[in-house]
DNA sequence: TTGAAAGCGCTAACAT
DNA sequence: ATGTTAGCGCTTTCAA
């Protein structure tokens, strides 16, 4: 025997075939004789066996891993937040039914080269993360054959991909509603990047209720970002020269509301004396910095989590693919950078409340 | 055919043999009939094939594969920092020499099952990112086989593993250099997490130049804290409310330097007016959050660039483990909480800078 | 220029 | 209770 010791070194040493060595090691003891169980189980201990898991793959057609597979817009983990906390969800999920996770970060939009990448053999299913508008990712010839969830965007039903995410439409209307509410009739908004479904989906329910609520939308207060802390900043600096100016402003994201509010500060604009300001997402290094955002947060860990079961399900049953979509509802979370409208400061508020979840407004 | 299509379909569909076909789709196209060629290439484009990876590293005994392990201490990848730089950088070498990357996160203590998922056959070599005092990643009789680097942690000699890390001893070393040059002789120091070698390292850095210097080391400004930003404002707390106070205060990382300021402002102590604060990392939140944190920069995607690079090359060079260690130096960079000391207030300082680096004390 | 044959290390019917 | 056999899909001598 040279080298990493074989399966066949193991029935060698404990005097039986192959195949009795596998099933005692895969835990078929009761189909042996007690001692002969022991003989194997021991050799495989002086050995120090340890099953060659690519053999395995081949041999079971099962390669018990899955893809999590970051869309080539994000080519950089470091910055994507979302990414992290979902990561950990699926993460929770697969690590201790013995699944591997392969980190699949394609840096071509070429989506034959893309799929050549994911779907070779070496997984059994794969997690899109945050697919955007016009994404290798998405095209339906490729993912048509191996089992895929798709979190972090709601796509249009067209995509026949089951998928998990946030209700961004729903936990956007309580955002607003909940602002309307502390009197606010001067309200504008900062856009995501525009690739991103949720983005859209953002936008569509502020200027839904806006409207509903028969509060006025003035375009030159509804700004264009692109979910970074920069176009936060860029967009403050835009509103701030209007002359007329809005009393609070609702960022799609938190990391554009930090921007927002480090330029007003910067500008002396007081947050939220002067101009209220909301995020989206709850991300957690936005809570640390001592921010106290008023957000909307959400469960990003569980959307890993359902994905990666989700998922599961999908590879074990092996017939249905029932395209589901579920969405996860986000909570408003009342924190220190939305007071109530100036002309109502004196009318009673929702009691703030830090760390703790503000009302939920569904 | 039935299923995905295999190398014999293709060659079924070329007429010729499976040998042929395996040749000329790793493009040693040349050494057959240009027809041939031609023939083998259309047949498995037509056929859509792709090659199934884990038969492919089954026969070469090469899985093209690289496992980034991270310390069972940092279950939870989204509060880890580091990890995501790192692993950007890892990425950013590993992904264009198509090697696949297998995130694994063992959560249990048992060195010898953590290893028997890292060392199982399904990759080609591992990093480890900081494993900490203590860990089950160190057990060498583990490592001793498949070809590993760690990162993140500067271990001592006796672990015979290639590592690259930050120089946490000179980055240290400069950053007190420069407070102390601000005039400042009463200092503190919040320590990080005691099971990571980098908090001893930064800690004896800190009592080292104190001492070169003739500055007193005042034992109860040196406050035990975790790397955490909450163990940061849990030092603020306990360092105010004592009679005296220092001048300045150096935290072993950014977070616990973000919590520190938080906890003072909500204290009514003004940094760096009253108190001033250093960090070090230079994370990249903690930048964009206003903050304007006078810390230690140092490359932490260069390290994870580094390590893929050290990695391939043991994996490669089938001979020689040279147990190199490879220290990356750090930055003062100067920023706005590190004021000089009060009595000083009228001398000159360093030249301030924003999101530009400061000057380097190396 | 091409192909036959022997594996890589393991699993899983199917005997016995 | 145990072993024989035939793969899994590919690579790689080696021979033709």
């Amino acid at each position: 025997m040279r080298g990493k010791p074989t399966l066949r070194d193991v029935a060698e040493r404990a005097g039986c075939s192959i195949t009795t060595a596998s099933n005692i090691l895969q835990g078929r003891s009761h189909l042996y004789r007690e001692d002969t169980a022991q003989r194997v189980l021991s050799a495989a201990q002086e050995l120090g066996y340890r099953p060659n898991s690519v053999a395995r793959s081949l041999a079971r057609r099962r390669t018990a891993a899955i893809g999590v597979v970051l869309d080539p817009s994000h080519a950089r983990i470091t910055h994507n937040l979302y990414a992290h906390d979902v990561l950990d969800g699926i993460l929770s999920y697969l690590e201790p039914r013995d699944y591997d996770i392969r980190l699949i970060t394609p840096r071509t939009h070429d989506a034959a080269a893309v799929w050549r990448r994911i779907d070779n053999g070496s997984i059994d299913g794969a997690i899109l993360i945050a697919p955007v508008i016009g994404s290798p990712l998405l095209e339906w010839q490729h993912y048509s054959s191996l089992p895929v969830v798709a979190v972090g965007s709601t796509l249009p039903d067209e995509y026949r991909l089951p998928q998990i995410d946030i209700d961004n439409d729903a936990a956007m209307a309580s955002l607003v509603e909940w602002v309307i509410q502390q009197g606010h009739r001067a309200i504008g908004f900062i856009k995501g990047h525009p690739l991103h479904w949720s983005a859209h989906q953002r936008e569509r329910a502020f200027r839904r209720v806006m409207t509903v609520r028969g509060v006025p939308l003035r375009e030159e207060w509804i700004l264009q970002g692109d979910y970074g802390p920069e176009s936060g900043a860029i967009a403050a600096l835009q509103l701030l020269r209007q002359k007329e100016l809005p009393t609070a402003v609702i960022a799609a994201n938190d990391e554009m509301a930090i921007g927002f509010i480090q330029q007003c500060r910067a500008m002396e604009v007081a947050v939220p004396e002067v101009l209220s300001v909301a995020g989206f997402d709850d991300t957690y290094w936005a809570q640390r910095l001592g921010l106290q955002l008023t957000t909307v947060q959400h469960d990003r860990y569980q959307i890993g989590y359902l994905a990666a079961q989700m998922l599961l399900h999908h590879i074990e049953a092996t017939g249905e693919h029932l395209p589901s979509r579920i969405l996860i509802p986000g909570t408003v979370v009342v924190r220190q950078t939305v007071a109530p409208a100036p002309a109502l400061a004196s009318v009673p508020t929702a009691s703030a409340s830090i760390l703790t979840d503000g009302g939920s407004q569904r």
